[in-house]
DNA sequence: TCGAGGTATCTTGCATTGCAAGATAGTGAA
DNA sequence: TTCACTATCTTGCAATGCAAGATACCTCGA
């Protein structure tokens, strides 16, 4: 899988995930893999930086399987920005479909 | 619009549009900037890449509106790449909307 | 008891790529 | 001669995903 294709898009999945409910690191890494190939080293250093800049804040839990869990919980701020993202992508998605497929462009 | 969408995806744009016709560096910069933002600055280092790894092959051809253009044309090699991306593409972008949508995943 | 495997988190350094900014230069019109 | 449009190219930066490795908890089987 294109590692090229993630960037920015990993973001808005963490966030669109977060927004349907409370979720772990080790959870948000089986959840988007199951759609497409993803690492750990990539969710981690995101969910730092998300909680750095407020879109999302953090509780531990233990838990009986192993050690404890983060939980992540998605701020305002945060779906501000997931919607933000999401409106982006299906704007940005359609533009290249439209010039994959050849279609004639509306605007311009 | 946000710069990280478009990374890997520009190459595939360009690939695509290059295996319509024949175009130079200044015409795609117009091409794709009436689908989506973009600037100079990404394309010409993207073409000399291309170029470099046997996608593209270049000739320049006379323009009686300025400098010289040089012409891109798609290799054999450059289709075959092209392929491959429009098709990781294509399977990154279902499951991406999947998941934005919150449908069940089928696989896994 | 010991090891393996699953669960769970984190860090470091690297590779890739889009972009801003600037340089260069041909053409034609004001 | 000055401006705008056309056309190409380079440099250095910013952002982000990833591989690799470290740490540590728990359970189960040999």
């Amino acid at each position: 899988m294109n590692a090229q294709f993630k960037k920015g898009v990993l973001e808005m999945c963490v966030l669109v995930l977060l927004g349907e409910r409370d979720r772990y690191g080790y959870e948000l890494v089986q959840d988007i893999s199951h759609r497409f190939e993803i690492s750990e080293g990539s969710i981690y250093p995101l969910l730092r930086r998300l909680r750095d800049e407020g879109s999302v804040v953090t509780y531990l839990q233990e838990s009986a399987e192993g050690p404890a869990r983060k939980y992540y919980s998605l701020t305002e701020k945060g779906g501000i920005v997931r919607d933000d993202l999401v409106a982006e992508w299906q704007e940005f998605a359609a533009a290249v479909n439209g010039l994959v497929k050849g279609e004639k462009h509306a605007e311009g």
